[in-house]
DNA sequence: TTTAGCACTTAAAGACTTAGAGTGCTAATA
DNA sequence: TATTAGCACTCTAAGTCTTTAAGTGCTAAA
């Protein structure tokens, strides 16, 4: 356990390394804490806190920076969330203010604040997919062996996907298929749609239709879409500055962010799920994170609970060294807002 | 005009700095040329090619390298395209073998393969929208409000996109809209469209229908999409290789890839449409790129002619020093290949 | 427990040296 | 006249040395 003391000076520590991005020597460190020790008393408590692992030396003789250890230590114990700035929150605010088309443009839009306002680089993830069920699917004739195919969810979700329709397939066949689709499949979770076209469906269109599985093909491949998650990331750019010129870690991430299973991989929380703790929000770093490449940065993921549709989640990776205080107290005010706004569009969907 | 020698320096400077990115000695090209002449010989060679603008040195006793003089002269009198590997030349009749559903994604695909195949960046643009016609227009109800409107051109590109519909327009009345739309503007170029649903349509559809004002909205934001170029881009990673660390003109590089119009404008050919020369592979670098921030680079564009649908572009973005030979020989090829797909696609499509 | 004092360590920056690659020029050569 | 050998000169890159400033750890006194 710190003193009192151990524990201001390693706050201030991270504090002033945050800034700098310079190791912080004992006499530097005296004018700056609230209280009058000499920076002997300093140097005696940064050795007690080296001996423990919170703190590092770039060499023998230099001053000191956060280890790991140190950052998970204040994440833990040390860390209040500071309130938001009125000046975010107009911003904040205003841009949710925005009229939308779609849920997805929100999660995408609070991806892009959350960049803006941080200058990290922000994830979002719609409410979870888990019991979503299939509210309708449409195939639109668009001429010359053409169709469209619409999938709508219960979540409000639309997915469409354009096919090219083989000469053997005809007009009449697909209209009974869809059909018989809606009427059969209507209602029933996503998960169950998927595992009934490869059971029972073929045969029950076999019926009817000559040649299902192209037309089954075709659906399978909205539905695939319609049930997989979708991300959102913003600030991309700012990676380039906070990756400290390390070009092939940027370039592992950016080829991460195009990769959805890679993205749920790297959001998907250690508890996700139990309950317990879920909304607390949670900092990853260092060895914390899965791909080994990641352990310059840092990752704050928090999830938002949507009354009775599910929960995202917005996470915003960065440096190692942030400014805590204030992205905490920011995500914690985008993940409620976000959450309030998308109840909202639930509430006025489903009247 | 140079000497037979003078050629033979400049292009043999331009090979192996291309190769090695160093300033090039008379001794070291003397083991290089295919003729037998002494480093002094070289050295007065160089000297002149200097004074003529067309090399430059790192400093006053350095090796020479290639000013960008030099590589115009290079590539207006001296580059000879060379043929493609059997390698490459497999690799993109396998890409090009695929099965594909819209032209765009062979457009797309084009990208990919030639940002892979010579690790820069490559941009590319479907075939021009000049005179494109409307096919027809749908709107798809969706349940909850939403409506999906699509629109399909002549050129057999389909945009779509969905809407929340206001309470205040009926069902009725959109179909009524949709009937009005396709009778009285099927067949007419996009522009011509463009026009008439800000001059007489509102008052042709005011007869039939309630509030035309939603729905015309609704129209003209689906119709400026399909009225827009559709550029992609491949390899965008690839530029953070060679950008030189220059962090800066990535960024440009990368927001500009983001914007339709930028990119439209640094594709855009000083001769575009002239018809005469428009079929020659042309390299821009230094200050004729518009951006000022791109004078470290090089663009290489060439057009390619779908027979009856218009031409559209392939470009590449890389670093000054390119292998042009081979880069060029493959631009060619792919611009064939891709001409051929497209022409083989529309000859299908409009049987 | 805290502090003053001091010897010691290290990185960073500048001065100096050296080696190597290259140039330009002159005078001899084919 | 065009080419070449020869040589003095230039400049970078890399290495060594020195100095400075920031910082530490330890000891002994308060």
């Amino acid at each position: 356990m710190l003193t009192q003391r151990q524990a201001l000076i390693l706050k201030n520590i991270i504090r002033i390394y945050t800034q700098t991005e310079q190791p912080v020597g004992s006499k530097h460190l005296m004018n700056e804490l609230p209280i009058q020790v000499s920076s002997a008393t300093i140097r005696n408590d940064m050795a007690k806190l080296e001996e423990m692992g919170l703190l590092d030396k770039t060499h023998s003789s230099s001053g000191r920076i956060p280890s790991i250890s140190g950052y998970r230590y204040y994440l833990d114990h040390l860390l209040e969330p500071s309130d938001v700035s009125s000046n975010d929150l107009a911003i904040i605010q205003q841009t949710f203010n925005q009229q939308y088309q779609m849920i997805d443009d929100i999660v995408e839009q609070s991806a892009t604040i959350l960049s803006t306002l941080t200058s990290y680089t922000a994830i979002t993830l719609g409410p979870d997919v888990q019991d979503i069920k299939l509210d309708g699917f449409r195939l639109v004739a668009l001429g010359n062996h053409q169709v469209m195919a619409i999938l709508v969810t219960s979540a409000g979700t639309v997915q469409n996907q354009i096919f090219q329709v083989p000469e053997s397939i005809s007009g009449e066949d697909l209209e009974k298929a869809v059909r018989i689709i809606n009427d059969q499949l209507v209602g029933q979770p996503l998960a169950v749609v998927a595992k009934r076209i490869q059971t029972d469906v073929p045969q029950m269109l076999m019926k009817y239709v000559s040649s299902p599985k192209g037309f089954l093909d075709i659906f399978g491949d909205v539905l695939k879409k319609a049930g997989s998650d979708h991300f959102y990331v913003g600030g991309r750019l700012n990676l380039l500055d906070f990756a400290n010129n390390d070009v092939s870690s940027v370039k592992t991430l950016y080829s991460l962010f195009e990769k959805n299973d890679d993205l749920a991989n790297l959001l998907r929380l250690p508890d996700f799920g139990t309950g317990g703790d879920s909304d607390k929000i949670m900092v990853r770093l260092g060895d914390e994170l899965t791909p080994h490449t990641l352990r310059n940065y840092s990752l704050i993921t928090a999830t938002y609970d949507v009354h009775n549709h599910g929960r995202g989640v917005i996470a915003l990776l960065g440096p190692t060294s942030m400014p805590y205080s204030r992205i905490i107290g920011l995500l914690d005010l985008i993940r409620e807002e976000l959450a309030r706004r998308l109840t909202d569009y639930y509430s006025n969907f489903d009247d």
